[in-house]
DNA sequence: AATCATTACTTGCAAATTGCAAGTTAATCC
DNA sequence: GGATTAACTTGCAATTTGCAAGTAATGATT
């Protein structure tokens, strides 16, 4: 275990946001808490399937760098939720910046709208009427 | 060598811009290059002190997304430049995303302008008078 | 003329991280 | 009582990273 630890490559504000969530896969984790994914189980739905050990890693680091905070739901058994701080709600634009990059350079990406709605469309494999996405 | 391949984890914007620039380093190369750098010497001697083989890829993996161009500047030996392209320079708002959350929530980091001139004070080794930064 | 320095890399290899599959624990549903 | 769900953990192979050293081409220095 290395994470949340002080060193810093440099003072530069770029690099330091690089540390933590400079991978492919801790942005997508805070993609689905903004559209209101709370559940270990609502993250491995998402269509990229995120690795369940890197989901669990990544849950710890981003509490441990107070992005997120968990929170136990409900006992016996014991159920988690995990809900983005001041801090995490902070990066919005970063997501929003990539977002409009992306739409406009890479051809065959959607906008955070139709985005959600497919998220949403992949939760719900227990409701009966789907509409097409 | 698996860069540039078409396969996309999803259809998001967030998670195909992840896969061109989701890492420590890539967005450090981009920073650099708005800051004026266009030789592989010159990102070598940027503070947080790129691996010399990580450098070479990610100019290459840049150069395959086309996000800068690579030409030469001499013949006898061979010399070359990177400049960012439309694309490239069209990830500001991202950088500048990054920044404004990296100030206000990671303790000691500092602005671009102070983080450019302490890049540029590496850069002058060899003048003789420097001025403090 | 030989050595030193610079630029732009490549290569080798150990260490760290990732990704896939399977296993675990606890409790509820049918 | 067997299946299912939630939230993880574990094992391990494959990929990626990071450090150090090496290379090629050329110009500058002693």
């Amino acid at each position: 275990m290395k994470a949340n630890s002080k060193f810093k490559r440099s003072a530069c504000a770029v690099a330091n946001t690089l540390d933590i969530l400079g991978d492919k896969w801790t942005l997508l984790v805070i993609r689905d808490l903004f559209f209101g994914k709370t559940t270990y189980s609502e993250f491995q739905k998402s269509p990229e399937k995120i690795p369940t050990n890197i989901l669990a890693d990544r849950l710890k680091r981003l509490e441990s760098e107070n992005l997120i905070t968990r929170q136990s739901y409900q006992q016996r058994p014991v159920r988690y939720t995990y809900q983005l701080t001041d801090k995490g709600k902070a990066l919005a634009p970063v997501l929003e910046a990539m977002v409009i990059w992306g739409n406009q350079y890479i051809p065959g990406t959607i906008s955070l709208n139709r985005i959600k709605k497919i998220i949403n469309h992949y939760e719900q494999k227990k409701t009966t009427d789907q509409k097409p996405v």
